[in-house]
DNA sequence: CGATGAACTCAACGGTAGATGAATTCTCGC
DNA sequence: GCGAGAATTCATCTACCGTTGAGTTCATCG
């Protein structure tokens, strides 16, 4: 980390993707409030003015950071293809391994944010709503009225996983290999997908 | 909200006890680190240094807001007790009842904190493993080889009702009555804690 | 090679946060 | 009714933060 030189740096770099990478891993890990520009610019070796240069505000290095060229849903069609006698498992299974991706990066910076950040918060539900519930809802032929509450729980124990798992890294599930997650996890989501739930027919207990 | 004159107020009143309410729902609805003291200080109409006066740091203000006449242990005696078969059900039911107490407020801060804060996170790791899980296992007299994975398991599915339900306020699980969510996931902890997972035997699928 | 513009840094502004210490007003026991 | 101490506020310090504008160095194209 010795002292730079002021004025465009010799050689071609691409100093942009690298500022995105680390402001992607900042997010992930500390959530978008406890983030600084002058942290996500010390981890890329640059003046914070140069985040500034290129992203302009915080709110858009944010949106930067969540721009993947690989889209969440393409993991999603391939998970619901298939036997749908399974599709909890094979959910489940593309969500544990896409957590080391960059597409986990940024859906750990998303979730980390959205817990503390309202503005987030509702980018958050807008994503799962409109670009992951509906597309499943929509392949799995789920009957509309049932639909809404399905998802939801099925939102509720993937979030859970996410947040013990991953953002709290609670033992021995942060550390328990794909496979045992998944063997546990799958049949609870198949079961709030295609299981007999009283509570979606209105009857209380 | 007039202008108020230095000094001490005439007439007795528990100031100290307005500030731990305004601080506990303010720790609840943004976080440890979004939360400042001057927040509180207004919200109890109070000067912020008067917070200081009584309790320190802020980090010890955080402490006090999670130090509740009613210990949450309690609540998990009275759901343990009885048939075992439907324990995940009373469990869920204790858990979404005591949400609107103070003890659920003091856990909303506590969670909402943890995710953005890695200090809490641990006092949230110690807490859920020491005073929950322990007490958990011991009282179901759970395997001592498969007890880590399946109360693992069962905090994942209760911490992303929290997320969803509370923290994050996704539609139709926020307002869902208690008893659909009862009905919906109290099986899937009743899973969890007693059922057949392959993953806890080794097993690999 | 010269110029234009992109890449990059420096220094600074305005805002807000947690914390501190002194000053003011009240209560209560003697 | 007076004095000690608790309750309360004010003004202020230091430390960051996001953001800006001006200045410096390089690459590229004519």
């Amino acid at each position: 980390m010795m002292a730079r030189r002021t004025g465009r740096r010799p050689g071609r770099q691409d100093t942009r993707a690298t500022i995105v990478k680390a402001a992607r891993t900042a997010f992930a890990d500390r959530g978008f409030d406890a983030t600084t520009i002058r942290q996500v610019a010390a981890a890329a070796d640059v003046d914070p003015a140069l985040v500034h240069h290129y992203f302009g505000t915080k709110n858009d290095l944010f949106l930067a950071v969540l721009d993947l060229p690989v889209d969440p849903a393409a993991l999603l069609e391939e998970a619901v293809a298939g036997d749908p006698a399974q599709v909890g498992t094979r959910l489940v299974r593309a969500f544990v391994t896409a957590w080391d991706s960059p597409v986990g990066t940024a859906g750990a910076a998303l979730l980390r944010s959205a817990v503390g950040n309202t503005t987030v918060a509702r980018l958050f539900r807008d994503l799962v709503y409109g670009r992951i519930a509906a597309r499943l809802v929509r392949r799995l032929g789920l009957p509309p009225q049932e639909a809404p509450l399905r998802t939801a729980l099925v939102a509720s124990q993937i979030a859970g996983l996410a947040t013990t798992r991953y953002l709290l890294a609670m033992e021995p599930l942060a550390s328990a290999p794909p496979e045992v997650v998944v063997a546990a996890v799958g049949p609870t989501v198949q079961r709030y997908l295609f299981g007999d739930l009283p509570a979606v027919t209105g009857e209380q207990v």
